[in-house]
DNA sequence: GGGGTTATGTATCATTTGATACCGTCTAGC
DNA sequence: GCTAGACGGTATCAAATGATACATAACCCC
């Protein structure tokens, strides 16, 4: 697909004419699957992926566990690629798509650049740190002080709050690498909320009650 | 303590002469004692806070348990208060001071404008996010898979590393503290350790042994 | 509808971690 | 020297979490 100033209906940050005609002249889309994985732990990265359309999971992997970092929705980038296009990095985690995604890829060495001279992409760069950090202290905080049947809790209430439905369509073990856990433990602690008719649980999905 | 040029030969950052100019105009110092705390989770900042001279540690709360996220030094900020600037936002975390410090605080307000207009001033703000996420990352890694005895032993052998000494100054209390632990799992870990022929325990210190 | 795969339920057991309690020792300040 | 408080050792118990194993059910593909 060629670049053009469609693009940016749907990146709205960007708003420069300037900025704009140096994004179309450095950047190239690149179009994802469900599954393909974009950026894996330990690699360097020489490019600034922002997503336009569609969704990508990151995590972090140890041996047969996981935990979720954080997702990159449209109009977001990531904080492994930001990390190394200013330093000389390599990712701290694996990125993969969780449905067909839509990603501007622009080269690591126009983000120093772009940063002093167009305020919107300095902001962009900005709130992308700031809204990482966040997440990532939150979820250490969690992690760090909170038992794993209120963090199961906290994200059905979160899916339920930002998606406005009850019923989450996610397995258990699933969840379980969301969280960090393993598939047992997650099954027990649902299996727990059932019997106190907080959820009700079906194949692949969980239904939360009011 | 007036501000004065001396300042820049302990903040080798900021080489410009017209941030200098800057800084000395908007900048205040502050002078902390053993124990001052600096910032409150909740609190709303509305300064920046750069350290000259000693240590600020900066950590989270939760009852009586706490953990810590990171230690401030010399020619380095504290994130809680780079995000407060920007954006509306309470400190997440709280900042005590380790050790008489010495504190340049500048005004919310400059930040976001000497942004674009000073690279080395960018390069600072970039570098200070980068540097604490890459920090909590890694916290966040070790919280999530690793073991308490695991997390022990790279603290102490990280304290070796960096300070070039075998001789850790450390109660088993504070060290459960850094570690978001009770002091009753630390003094088994470390006795532990110590049948093991790792450490030698004495009252407020410990030996690693090579 | 048969066969393989995925999802879930559940029991058993071990390990890790934490809570509580009590003790003795060291140290600083008087 | 006395004493309060900090520090460390340890025993006991409980709870949370994880590992393993096995069974059943649902689903998909052919």
């Amino acid at each position: 697909m060629d670049l053009s100033v469609d693009l940016f209906k749907k990146l709205k940050s960007f708003s420069e004419p300037e900025l704009q005609s140096e994004i179309l002249k450095h950047g190239k889309i690149l179009k994802a699957i469900k599954g393909d994985v974009l950026i894996k732990e330990g690699q360097h990265l020489n490019f600034l992926p922002i997503v336009i359309k569609g969704l990508l999971r990151v995590y972090q992997q140890k041996e047969d566990r996981e935990i979720l970092l954080y997702y990159v929705g449209p109009e977001q980038t990531c904080m492994m690629s930001l990390s190394s296009a200013y330093f000389d990095y390599s990712s701290a985690a694996n990125g993969i798509a969780m449905e067909p995604t839509e990603i501007l890829i622009l080269p690591a060495h126009v983000i120093a650049e772009w940063q002093l001279k167009y305020p919107t992409w300095n902001r962009f760069i900005i709130k992308t740190f700031k809204s990482r950090y966040d997440e990532l202290l939150t979820a250490f905080g969690s992690i760090a002080f909170k038992p794993i049947h209120v963090r199961v809790k906290e994200y059905l209430n979160g899916y339920v709050k930002n998606q406005k439905s009850q019923k989450i369509p996610i397995s258990h073990l699933t969840l379980a690498n969301e969280l960090g856990t393993t598939r047992v433990v997650i099954s027990r602690i649902l299996k727990q909320f059932e019997l106190e008719k907080k959820v009700k649980l079906f194949r692949g999905y969980i239904q939360v009650k009011n």
